[in-house]
DNA sequence: TTCCGACAGTGGGGTCGCAAT
DNA sequence: ATTGCGACCCCACTATCGGAA
């Protein structure tokens, strides 16, 4: 296939809201394409590469713009083969060499096929369908049943394998997909909660609550002496975590697929801020020197694969019991299974206590919903608020294009002036993004191409987690996960909260983790 | 007819590794 | 040595479509 066809496919995907017209689309496109083509095809119109990342992003792109071809001559494997030699180029030089490769096979396209490139390189596609509506098209291109291949799907790593299955081999391909101990699936997400009374309403009455650990997620694959560490997009970062493997390596199963949390404790048990474990968690090199200096700790509260069962369709309940059979009790997520709103409370309250940051609420008959973000599963994560002050407003891209959308928030310096403390472009409705961009425009005193800077004159209820120390903002911290929850007409600049205390909450959270 | 589940989009902060400067 | 970029950890929230109720 002509990559053009593809990029024309793409495009009348992106030309239509209607989910089932771009699902017609896809299909059309996929039933067009050559085995050999199936892979990288249904991949690129998932907004997906099969390299997965290349080492060339948004300023590379932005860097590359040679002039487009005038005639469409690129097949798909052309293409693929071009990527291929970016991602393989490593070494001193390669920056450059790898911008190079990319003007080369950017000045063979033609301008759609350039912009198609460019937004699946830095993986913003935004053609309004990713993998999920893929899979709904694999079904109705290779005319196997939806039900069957969404299960294939949470046990593919790729939707381009799945496609490739389906559509070349049929059912018998699709019976491939499924829980196999040292490859990964998809973890299972969670949706949120506000309270732990909602959850367990939301649940039916009765609920499991367990710790919710601030680390980083872990599938841990045990096959004999084999075992193999993910994390929650699958990468593999079994040498990363050796305290991870020790953890499991001396259990008496001799298969089993677990999933669960690693954190840095400190030396009193408690649990390390979250940028202290990615301290640790992220770093490839000096492992030993690390792990001497920030131990980890792993909490496994599931396990999907027992000794040759597959545990992922057996009721959450039968799960648990069979960690509690595989696991000792240091490494099993603390939790209480109970109906009452005012226990799970007081498990809260006292979770919160240990330092950790909530609770997930989990329903006891559910299934393990790979790669899904079940409705049996809740978070109730600790929320605070804080009245701050608009001090800028970026122009925001996409659907919002043309409206002032990404806001700087500040806090009220009592020595006078604000204290920027990161941005936020969450929460806000179209209504209030119409709202905010007219009130910032007439108080505009200055823009630079991105940004507009305001008097300070706004004041915003902004909800986060928590308070990260920043090297990035003058004042030393950044909010976590910050998003608007309403604009404060009724509240005087004067009375926004101040950097004060944003430093109290923030001794109060390194109180709460002992350091 | 209304409700709601699933998706896609719109970006946030920090940390590390690596190549360029 | 420092800087900038890219990859990857953690994400929250709204709008929308189309099937479920």
């Amino acid at each position: 296939m002509l990559f053009s066809d593809l990029v024309a496919s793409s495009n009348r995907v992106a030309g239509t809201r209607s989910r089932l017209a771009k699902l017609r689309e896809l299909a059309q496109c996929l039933r067009a394409l050559a085995p050999e083509e199936i892979e990288i095809g249904v991949l690129w119109l998932s907004g997906e590469i099969r390299q997965g990342k290349i080492g060339l992003g948004y300023a590379a792109i932005r860097q590359a713009q040679p002039a487009p071809a005038q005639e469409a001559s690129l097949t798909l494997l052309d293409v693929d083969q071009a990527i291929e030699q970016i991602m393989t180029t490593r070494g001193a030089g390669s920056a450059t060499r790898r911008k190079n490769q990319l003007d080369s096979l950017l000045s063979r396209a033609t301008a759609e096929e350039q912009s198609f490139l460019s937004r699946l390189v830095v993986g913003e596609l935004r053609q309004g369908a990713l993998a999920g509506l893929m899979v709904d098209a694999i079904a109705e291109a290779s005319s196997l049943p939806v039900a069957d291949v969404r299960r294939a799907a949470m046990y593919s790593q790729q939707v381009g394998t799945l496609a490739r299955a389906a559509l070349v081999e049929g059912s018998a391909g699709l019976a491939k997909f499924r829980i196999q101990v040292l490859s990964p699936i998809a973890p299972m997400l969670a949706q949120t909660a506000p309270d732990v009374e909602t959850a367990l309403e939301q649940l039916g009455g009765q609920a499991m609550f367990e710790w919710k650990v601030d680390g980083a997620r872990v599938q841990v694959h045990k096959s004999d002496d084999t075992i193999r560490v993910f994390t929650r997009s699958l990468n593999d970062v079994t040498d990363a975590v050796p305290e991870v493997v020790e953890a499991i390596r001396g259990i008496a199963a001799r298969e089993i697929v677990l999933d669960g949390e690693t954190v840095a404790l400190d030396s009193n048990g408690r649990p390390l801020p979250f940028q202290i474990t990615m301290k640790r968690f992220g770093r490839k090199l000096d492992v030993d020197a690390m792990r001497r200096e920030l131990p980890l700790h792993v909490y496994f509260f599931d396990c999907l694969q027992l000794d040759g069962e597959s545990l992922a369709d057996r009721p959450a309940r039968e799960r648990f019991e069979a960690l509690e059979r595989a696991l000792p009790a240091g490494i099993r997520i603390p939790r209480i299974t109970t109906t009452d709103a005012a226990a799970a409370r007081a498990f809260y309250d006292g979770v919160l206590a240990k330092g950790h940051e909530g609770v997930m609420a989990k329903a006891v008959d559910s299934p393990y919903e790979a790669g899904n973000r079940g409705a049996g599963w809740l978070k109730i994560k600790h929320v605070h608020t804080l009245d701050l002050v608009v001090l800028a407003a970026e122009w925001g891209s996409g659907r919002r294009n043309g409206w002032l959308s990404n806001l700087h928030l500040g806090a009220r310096d009592p020595a006078g002036g604000f204290v920027m403390l990161g941005k936020t472009f969450k929460g806000l409705t179209d209504s209030m993004l119409e709202w905010q961009t007219k009130e910032f425009l007439a108080r505009e005193v200055r823009r630079d191409s991105y940004t507009v800077y305001v008097r300070p004159e706004i004041v915003v209820e902004i909800a986060f987690n928590d308070i990260q120390s920043s090297s990035q903002y003058a004042g030393g911290y950044a909010l976590r996960f910050a998003r608007v929850k309403a604009y404060r007409p009724d509240k005087p600049v004067g009375q926004a909260n101040t950097i004060d205390d944003i430093r109290r909450i923030y001794a109060q959270q390194t109180t709460m983790t002992d350091r």
